[in-house]
DNA sequence: CTTGACCTTACAGGCGGCTGGAAGGTTAAG
DNA sequence: CTTAACCTTCCAGCCGCCTGTAAGGTCAAG
């Protein structure tokens, strides 16, 4: 029986109810079938979908780039040369975000080295964080948050 | 002489002067000096920052986080033991990210080849656009807009 | 047969990130 | 001296993406 209600979808998902009748409404999701009364009723190919939807959001695209794609998907269409050289463009894209973040990877990774490092060279007594120990606290929960990484780890229910 | 007014400024980022004295309000630029008649007076220091203020926007960071780590930057302190475990945790982050990143791109270029061979198949006549030609355009430009792959050339100026 | 967790709709509100417009001052060219 | 392109401040509004709230229906347990 593999028909589930939207509670068990957004828990399967990470995405919460609300959301997922959200991206129902701006054409995300098909409207699923309904129970007798009235119920959403899922199935696993929702969970799928919606898996794809977070990876694509984050990959930084919007809505709209998601939902294009997935109804360019699904009709299978025979691609025209103008969609084929869309596709070349947006490989190059994606080769310069991820030239982009392996820079990025290697700048925090000198970061930590360097941060080790300097740990390394302190005074035993002295291993508390200037930042965090001073009552500073706030500035060190900003720092925290710093490089949180939008929708970091998924299934993270950003409610709760 | 280095110093430039905002308009300049905007055209070398590819910010417009809008955003960017929306950014210092926000507190991601600081500033800047004043020319007599009050115009804002900046230095390449400035293109500098934006441009990582940029390069960080395309990876997916919010504002916020930008600040936070430019400021970071900024007041170089010794950083602790719990900044330097979520160093480790970024880093960590960022390697996922990198992964789905090229596996997407793996997508992307069987999709590209998948198509190919579908449009060399076809008849000679027939290489035209089933979703372009057939007076469907509006889908085709959606079409065209899907990848749009969020804050894409840079220096686009998205008002224009 | 009530309680509480779940579901439904509809519509308002909020936050991040700009963006537009009004009203006005400055500067360089013609 | 005027024109046009630039700059200033301030404040309102918009878009994307949810999120909260109200008012109510359903279902399983006790």
């Amino acid at each position: 029986m593999p028909k589930m209600k939207i509670g068990e979808l957004a828990q399967r998902t990470g995405f919460s109810t609300k959301t997922i009748r959200y991206y129902e409404q701006v054409g995300l999701l098909a409207a699923p079938a309904r129970s007798d009364s009235g119920y959403r009723l899922y199935g696993p190919e929702d969970v799928e979908r919606l898996d794809f939807v977070d990876k694509a959001k984050r990959l930084g695209f919007s809505l709209d780039d998601i939902r294009d794609v997935l109804l360019l998907h699904e009709q299978q269409e025979a691609p025209c040369v103008h969609v084929l050289a869309l596709l070349e463009q947006k490989l190059k894209q994606v080769d310069g975000v991820l030239k982009d973040l392996r820079s990025f990877r290697r700048g925090l990774a000198e970061l930590h080295d360097e941060a080790t490092q300097r740990l390394e060279q302190m005074p035993e007594g002295a291993r508390v964080c200037g930042i965090i120990e001073q009552g500073v606290h706030a500035k060190g929960e900003a720092a925290l948050a710093w490089l949180e990484f939008r929708r970091p780890g998924k299934r993270a229910q950003r409610g709760a």
